[in-house]
RNA sequence: GGUCCGGUGGCAGAGUGGUGAUGCAGAGGACUGCAAAUCCUCGAAUGCCGGUUCGAUUCCGGCCCGGACCUCCA
């Protein structure tokens, strides 16, 4: 078996990845803020994780994957004041669609999914830990976490907090002893979600959400914590410092990953900058398969650039995979040797594609071995489990189209090509294509249609 | 301004101190009534300048360019 290698973050190497236990693997990632659909840069991250995940399950005999929904957020407030609706609902509904959009990418759901707003008194519990030990105080019905205690803080994002002032943009609130303070708890007006506390009905804030979710799940140590590249600092940096002030003695994650964006036209997709593509809007102008994929063919840590073409090319790709399939009915195979190396080498995906492509153009030449570890291959990272005719076919008006290819069979007997043709034109404009085969029969897939 | 990451063929995107994967697109051919699919063949890349080295795309330094982060973000 492999050894895995994943690049820390906190490191900055790549190092072999020893879990603290080699019979249960704990994973944490952080999940959605639920005020909003996600959108495809969202969804990058989910499915980076949810290959990990799948290969962590084949590698170890029981891995924990945790991922969270902060249902308690500034944003969800002042989306339900907007709209009108409850805050309850904006976030079952947002929820729900997440489930969706997750379920449509083939993204597995993760073992545990925790909400902040049913895990409060953990929260509290840190809290008042980190109150006890020195390193937060309350100010002004607030309670802030004192950087200026952790010696470490600044180690996992690189900087120190000299230059995080430097930088600073933000309004000091003057309750802070440091400008680099950050909120734990905040206090909540009646008309808002809140909950009793030592320092009076509040909210906490986002990144003690974390911390407290994962120690409930995974313990005050445990081996990786994945997130986008944007959340480095200072959520990231914040979660670590809580937990290793709050609890003495721990590690909090030994592993720290981190995907890099999705870009459009060069910027990051992000709803702050306006320019993003919700999950749906991608899915309705390309099969989700080919949307996963399409978030498969970079490494993790790189830049993605998002387009139409890519995705386009992703669907190309499959459709010759699943041609590769037809040609040579799969069984059973073991995940071939070189798809489960280019993963356990920091998740190298484009290098794990390389290999199935290898592996389609034997099974396009008949070998069934070949196709069988295609298929295995495709499973490590939650591709090609569709059937082939499902895939080229499904949704097409099977009646019709049959109708239609027989009435041209009896137009080319007939040496009427030009009637032929046109049917045959006149269905690829509906986005399905014929394709003659040797022995006078014609097969037909359903393809992208043409923009005029 | 500070910190970090990256610049590979037309596009996407890996790897590597010693003849630069893979996919898409393109060219030629086989097959086809014509296509499509498939198969065969082919062309095409390491941002710039130095350094180390027998040899650098890879290591080091500088420069240029792009992006991210600097307390909203996957």
């Amino acid at each position: 078996m492999p050894s895995l290698v994943l690049h820390n973050t906190l490191t900055r190497r790549r190092e072999a990845f020893v879990p603290l236990d080699p019979q249960h693997v704990r994973l944490y990632v952080c999940g959605p803020t639920v005020y909003d659909l996600a959108h495809i840069g969202n969804a990058r991250g989910m499915t980076v994780f949810d290959v990990l995940a799948r290969l962590l399950r084949h590698l170890f005999p029981r891995v924990t994957y945790v991922r969270n929904i902060t249902d308690v957020d500034d944003k969800i407030n002042a989306r339900a004041a907007e709209s009108g609706e409850g805050i309850d609902a904006v976030t079952a509904r947002t929820a729900a669609q997440f489930h969706a959009d997750m379920a449509a990418l083939g993204n597995l759901p993760p073992d545990i999914e925790p909400r902040a707003t049913e895990h409060i008194a953990g929260m509290v519990t840190l809290i008042e830990r980190l109150i006890a030990g020195g390193h937060a105080y309350a100010a002004d019905g607030h309670v802030l976490f004192a950087v200026a205690s952790f010696g470490q803080y600044g180690a996992l994002s690189g900087r120190s907090p000299d230059e995080l002032l430097a930088g600073a943009r933000v309004e000091v609130a003057p309750y802070k002893r440091d400008p680099g303070d950050f909120v734990l708890w905040k206090p909540s007006p009646p008309d808002l979600p809140g909950w009793d506390s030592p320092w009076g009905r509040g909210r906490p804030g986002w990144h003690i959400e974390c911390s407290a979710m994962a120690r409930q799940y995974l313990g005050d140590t445990f081996d990786i914590h994945g997130g986008g590249g944007d959340l480095l600092f200072p959520h990231h940096e914040n979660e670590r410092a809580q937990s290793l002030c709050a609890l003495p003695g721990s590690g909090f994650a030994r592993v720290w990953l981190h995907n890099g964006m999705l870009n459009l036209n060069g910027e990051k997709m992000s709803k702050s900058l306006g320019n993003f593509f919700t999950i749906r809007d991608v899915l309705s102008r390309a099969p989700a398969e080919a949307v996963r994929l399409m978030l498969l063919k970079s490494q993790y840590r790189g830049t993605l650039e998002f387009s139409d073409a890519g995705l386009a090319e992703a669907r190309g790709e499959l459709d010759r995979f699943y041609r590769a399939l037809a040609r040579a009915p799969a069984g059973k195979a073991p995940v071939p040797e070189a798809v489960l190396d280019a993963l356990c080498d920091d998740l190298n995906t484009p290098l794990a594609l390389a290999a199935l492509h290898a592996l389609a153009d034997d099974a396009m030449a008949g070998d069934r071995a070949a196709a069988a570890e295609l298929q295995a291959g495709g499973a490590l990272l939650g591709l090609l489990q569709a059937d082939s005719a499902a895939w080229f076919q499904g949704g097409g008006d099977a009646a019709a189209i049959e109708a239609a290819i027989a009435e041209r069979i009896a137009a080319r007997r007939a040496r009427d090509f030009a009637r032929a043709d046109a049917i045959r034109a006149e269905w690829l404009a509906q986005g399905v294509a014929f394709e003659d085969r040797p022995d006078g029969t014609t097969d037909w897939r359903r393809v992208a249609t043409q923009p005029a």
